[in-house]
DNA sequence: ACGTAAGATGTCGGTAATCGACATATGAAG
DNA sequence: CTTCATATGTCGATTACCGACATCTTACGT
């Protein structure tokens, strides 16, 4: 009966959380912030959205986590990129790219 | 097991249905062999995807149908968007561009 | 005349990502 | 001393999408 909001991140999470980690060792908490950062605060990704995503892309392999301090000190889960996370990064990015471009074709001259 | 392919459309299905429609009236499977034309094979949706979001569509109000003859003469379902499909259709063009732009920043910036 | 491919609409069950709500712990600020 | 932001996590519900299947019709090759 509840109407739901609209699904903010359909797909490209992983991709987002993974190119974050490219520029360096993020913690979840600090992903998640950034996302909402770079949106102007009209993305956000909740805690059963980002915590998820990190542990599958975790068990995939395509992340590596490590405990360690924030800036304030605080003890706090990095993670950084696998080779493959790397790998898998460049696809879903060229994989996007053909998508949004299909999608904005079909919007101009659809 | 099995594994399943990439998800190609997701939820932007409903965006593309809409404004194909807006063009011109159309029935369902011209609608996916437009989005593959668009894509250049990249995308495909299926029957299990399309046909379920027409009847969604439709009973959201958003599109109407009515049986007619395709240019072949084959019996077909045209649909073509309400107003408030029309409307909507506005507002799932503006999300996207938002949203597509906050991915794109990302990827550049991240 | 016959079979097969393509056009066309539809249902069904499974999968999996996202979501909101909740739980928990800690350090900082007031 | 209590409340807020930081920080990680789980849980159940929802729902879109998918492949497979079913069905009917028309066109085409042989």
């Amino acid at each position: 009966m509840k109407k739901s909001n609209r699904e903010l991140l359909h797909g490209t999470l992983e991709l987002l959380i993974l190119r974050l980690l490219q520029s360096k060792k993020r913690h979840g908490y600090e992903i998640a912030k950034q996302i909402q950062v770079f949106s102007k605060e009209k993305l956000k990704v909740g805690q059963g959205s980002l915590y998820p995503a990190l542990h599958r892309l975790e068990h995939k392999g395509m992340i590596k986590s490590s405990w360690g301090q924030s800036e304030s000190g605080r003890k706090v889960k990095f993670y950084e990129p696998t080779k493959e996370g790397a790998a898998q990064l460049q696809e879903e990015v060229s994989y996007w790219q053909e998508f949004s471009q299909t999608i904005n074709l079909i919007i101009r001259e659809g």
